[in-house]
DNA sequence: TTGACATATATAGATTATCTATATATAATC
DNA sequence: GATTATATATAGATAATCTATATATGTCAA
């Protein structure tokens, strides 16, 4: 994911769900609307989004269709699955812990350290 | 980072240099803080945080000294330096806006995409 | 009509963050 | 005496993401 190298990483997968959860899309529509919607925070590659669609699909997380026939360019979209959405709320869950526990400890609280 | 393999991200270098801010530490005692901290969110595996300590130092954002003779153990402490405050002011401006975006684009509410 | 650029999907290979496993050594506890 | 907690360290594995590359069509300007 753009931005720095340093930073994102690891939930790239929720945003993806996050999308579908929205709608059906395919590829390259995700990433112009992460981007959109993010505002430019978020510049997802192509060369890791498309492994990452195979992948959801082969663990049933999604499903998808090609564009209905008359349509000049394949388009592939993608819809998200009982379980894709299942796994989006677990993974909310836990980006949700994770960035209130980044909170606290950056947040400038001056929790004691027991050592 | 504990939790779960998908989500953790790579801020662990954040978190370190925000304890290191709060006051200088040595490595076990970092690991301890941030789980207690966190509330058992984060549990930093040793194999990862002595290698990054090595990293930051050799990066001039911390420095180390050795705890006062007398004692029994070694312990190495780590300070934070003006470059490694100043790489958490960055690195916190970059988590700040990476977690607003993930809050727009799952936060449910209806965003048109402008596809 | 040629060239450049946007759309659209795909894969191979490199990079990097983190993990597991292992090693070493002392202190505390059972 | 054996096990567990403290304390630091490195090697090797795994996995997420990136860059680079390939292919093909549509659009727009020179």
């Amino acid at each position: 994911m753009g931005m720095n190298k340093n930073l994102p990483v690891g939930s790239t997968a929720m945003l993806v769900l996050g999308l579908l959860r929205q709608k059906d899309m395919y590829g390259y529509q995700m990433i112009e609307t992460l981007r959109l919607q993010s505002q430019n925070i978020f510049e997802l590659k192509a060369g890791t989004l498309y492994p990452l669609l195979h992948s959801l699909e082969k663990n049933g997380l999604l499903e998808t269709y090609d564009q209905d026939a008359g349509a000049a360019r394949i388009r592939r979209y993608y819809r998200i699955t009982k379980k894709g959405i299942a796994s989006l709320a677990e993974r909310r869950r836990e980006w949700d812990a994770y960035s209130f526990a980044v909170t606290r400890v950056l947040g400038g609280e001056n929790y004691e350290t027991t050592t």
